[in-house]
DNA sequence: ATTGAATATTCAAAAATTCGAATATGGAAT
DNA sequence: ATTCCATATTCGAATTTTTGAATATTCAAT
């Protein structure tokens, strides 16, 4: 596998999640599978627009869905992907210090030009 | 907030990640902080191009820079939450049991159908 | 068989993304 | 002052994404 290969699968993963409907959708999901109509009465959204989200969600294997009767459920294929994914958003995560970028730039930096030199 | 703004900012963070050149970048920012030269020399990607990317990402509040010389070094302002995402990522996730689908689902159907009907 | 409810698909237009090519900026060194 | 190096910006074309509107499909019930 590529080294290029290697994000493509990824970038798809976070592209499917990467868009307001979808991460709502998700999140009910993440609570309980849902059928289409149940998250159309959650959402401000029209059930064809939902139906053309969840396609994407499907495509990118984040989610899988199940006929009962007229309904269709849908669920999470790894719910604790999701979750993680959600948990990283939601933290609050400390912000880097400007003094140790100094200090470890300036050293990559030296060593990156000295291996320059010595090739 | 409203139920659709909280999930935008989110949906930003994503959707700046979601592309596998910056994928490789925000690797690289994960291990130290680097020029855009350095990216340069890593990535098959134009300077220009890279340049681009890094613009996307620092727009989305995902990596910072600082000046020294006429490099110019990029890094991580929330390191924690790019690790977290990407070892959410990284992560051989078990999947769904169908069977555990069907029960939930059967029981929020009827949950829903009951409320219908007392409403 | 027909109807109605739940869901999916198709099509088209607007908006956004991607990336190369060319060019611009800004600092260092001579 | 000029040149060189590192980086950024602009522009345009190709592609992709997004969403509404209209329509299609599928199943259940009568």
């Amino acid at each position: 596998m590529s080294d290029l290969d290697r994000f493509e699968s990824k970038a798809e993963i976070l592209k499917a999640m990467a868009h307001p409907v979808r991460l709502m959708i998700l999140e009910e999901l993440v609570k309980n599978p849902r059928c289409v109509s149940a998250i159309h009465e959650i959402l401000e959204v029209r059930q064809p627009n939902i139906s053309q989200h969840l396609t994407i969600l499907r495509n990118a294997g984040i989610v899988g869905s199940q006929k009962d009767g007229t309904y269709r459920c849908y669920f999470l294929i790894k719910p604790g992907l999701v979750k993680a994914a959600f948990s990283a958003l939601n933290m609050n995560w400390p912000e880097t210090n400007i003094d140790d970028v100094r200090k470890k730039f300036k050293l990559a930096l030296e060593n990156r030009l000295q291996q320059e030199q010595s090739s």
